[in-house]
DNA sequence: TGAATGATGCGCT
DNA sequence: GCGCATCATTCAT
């Protein structure tokens, strides 16, 4: 078996509260023209279906959301505020809309000159917010409906092990804002604040029944 | 350590 | 027009 073992559709395809947690670890891999570029991801957030207000497709199918209706397992890209772009994975079957917004990784590979132009203490958190990250590996807007199966943007479970998750309200939103739908490794240095309203993650807290029998690591 | 703010453009009503 | 799933900078405590 290998050591990087790439994610497959299945894996993304599945209850979006079930793949957000999964994909704490898990390192992202843009292989630009240029060079390979690579971090580990430690801070997600779900985004759920047209009941979920804070969801892009909580309106609907429009043109800007309509990669989220479609297959699990690509890349949903959008711009906002004038400036910054942020990346999603599509979840879920096809047909319902879904993603997890990368909020934040740790560089890995590719990021040399990046951290050295920045200086140490400062670089490692150039991946540390979705609009910087998005900066940092060059994605655009051209990348919005990349397949994550292939070549170009993909992920890699590296066995990295995570063995402190938590949860909280996710940021930035006002519409949704019950929900403890953001999720991180507790251990990184890189995760932006805001850990005061964070708890272990249960089935309870992130507001799924028992009877889901979610697959929830259970964090101290 | 935290609150306020400006930069900036797209999608939606 | 308005409101954003943001960030860096400034200013106040």
């Amino acid at each position: 078996m290998s050591r990087h073992q790439k994610l497959t559709r299945s894996f993304y395809g599945r209850p979006t509260l079930e793949v957000a947690p999964d994909l704490l670890g898990k390192f992202l891999v843009h292989a630009s023209s240029r060079e390979v570029y690579s971090a580990r991801i430690v801070e997600v957030e779900a985004y759920i279906g047209e009941e979920d207000p804070a969801c892009h497709a909580a309106c609907g199918p429009t043109e800007r959301n309509r990669i989220m209706y479609g297959p699990p397992g690509f890349a949903y890209i959008y711009f906002i505020y004038g400036m910054y772009y942020c990346l999603n994975f599509v979840t879920e079957p096809k047909g319902r809309p879904a993603a997890v917004l990368i909020r934040a990784a740790e560089p890995f590979d590719g990021f040399d000159r990046l951290l050295s132009k920045q200086g140490g203490a400062k670089g490692i958190r150039a991946l540390s917010g979705p609009g910087k990250l998005c900066r940092a590996f060059g994605l655009t807007f051209q990348h919005n409906g990349l397949d994550l199966t292939g070549r170009r943007l993909y992920l890699e479970d590296r066995g990295s092990a995570v063995s402190h998750i938590r949860c909280s309200t996710r940021i930035g939103i006002r519409k949704g804002a019950d929900k403890l739908w953001r999720f991180f490794d507790a251990d990184s240095a890189v995760v932006s604040s805001r850990r005061l309203d964070s708890r272990p993650i249960r089935a309870t807290n992130i507001g799924v029944s028992p009877k889901d029998d979610l697959d929830v690591e259970i964090a101290h």
